[in-house]
DNA sequence: AATTATTTTTAGTCTTGTCTAAAAATAATA
DNA sequence: TATTATTTTTAGACAAGACTAAAAATAATT
């Protein structure tokens, strides 16, 4: 059983280890939780004593199986509940991460296998993301960034990497959510800006900073 | 802002204060909270320092305006979330209980609003306890408890004075439910017992101890 | 009223989770 | 390779919230 402070330092190493097969290092940590390194070495010496994290002093960490289930369990809950408040209590997509960061701490295995199915067992969550099952276990879809398309080229958005209520209100602004198509029209090499196209209908210049932040599939 | 601990010290010390007009002593909320009587010494400081409480040494704690508030907004929060987890996630009434004393220290706004209305405004939970909206008001339908009543009285179930699951469950076994009907067959003035028919069906036995804790209105 | 019993508070300790400042280890560079 | 820079860890402190044991205040009894 880890506490709500455990279980916020697992989720964002686990997200950590996802990006590279090394280890997590202490000050990636520090920054990603807006803590100081020491906060770091104290959780995770707490974390690996309890068989969750595997760690070596200066060496950083990996999450051990038992970690990364328990990590994925945080993560399913915190989908499903940012699922249910957009499909159930009108949230827009830019308005779920906060409240789910509290919610994805409730324990209560019937709560959450009771929300799976008032919510029709979705597979993704409103921001694209796959929601894990009771094992861990999902499936990405195939996805390439909106920066990698060639001038021409269309694909249907699948996921955004950037969750901020920011990125989310500008997407919504200019007409793109997941399941939009789009249509590069034009693109700038040197600096990755592009002109594109969002439902046959009308056009607009991204920059390298969104374009690279918006996944699709064909 | 109050912590979880803060929060659930002030909801039992709410209650306790309704029981009566005198101040709340130190060691009736140490039990009612099952813990000791230093700690809540501790605790009733902090929340006094906070103007939550009114406290004088050895003389125990009144409530202040500002506690009321914010205790009605916390047991809004509750009964809300049992009511949610009964209306939407099939919970029995014997099963909200624990969850919903998660679930009620979610800091949003927002979130209370909108389960608010998914749930219809509703005015009771499913225990028959007022949710108060978001001033704290509430109102009580008139109420007597089953104990009180004479043979062939009758009356509609509208709340239980017990919540715990032993109780709620055998309420099921027997067909007890918030807008039963119950009329008093007979019954033994020495220990407090009685038969009861429910829903002009069954009669069934009871002893004082369940008859104490069913209310009924007219 | 004096003594006893009970309640409440204080004092000191513990755990979780955080911090700063300093020391130690590793990495980078001349 | 020697020195410098960076990263990581240790040491010590602090706040919240809990505990035990002892002291102080209040209540109950003779």
């Amino acid at each position: 059983m880890l506490s709500f402070a455990e279980e916020n330092y697992l989720k964002t190493i686990y997200h950590l280890s996802e990006l590279s097969e090394q280890s997590v290092s202490t000050n990636s940590i520090a920054e990603e939780l807006d803590t100081k390194a020491a906060s770091v070495t104290d959780m995770i010496k707490r974390l690996s004593s309890k068989g969750i994290l595997s760690y070596q002093k200066y060496k950083g960490v990996h999450v051990s199986e038992k970690g990364k289930l328990a990590a994925l369990q945080v993560i399913r809950k915190h989908r499903l509940w940012e699922t249910f408040l957009v499909a159930k209590l009108k949230f827009n997509w830019d308005e779920v991460h906060e409240v789910a960061e509290q919610l994805e701490h409730i324990k209560s295995p019937l709560l959450i296998r009771r929300l799976d199915e008032l919510l029709g067992y979705p597979k993704f969550d409103p921001h694209g993301d796959p929601i894990p099952d009771e094992n861990g276990e999902f499936k990405e879809k195939p996805k390439t960034p909106l920066l990698d398309l060639q001038i021409e080229q269309m694909g249907i958005v699948v996921t955004v990497q950037d969750d901020s209520p920011a990125f989310l209100q500008y997407l919504d602004k200019i007409g793109i959510y997941i399941g939009a198509k789009i249509k590069v029209i034009d693109k700038v090499e040197f600096d990755g800006s592009m002109e594109i196209q969002i439902d046959n209908r009308k056009t607009n210049f991204i920059s390298k900073q969104v374009s690279e932040n918006i996944w699709l599939t064909d």
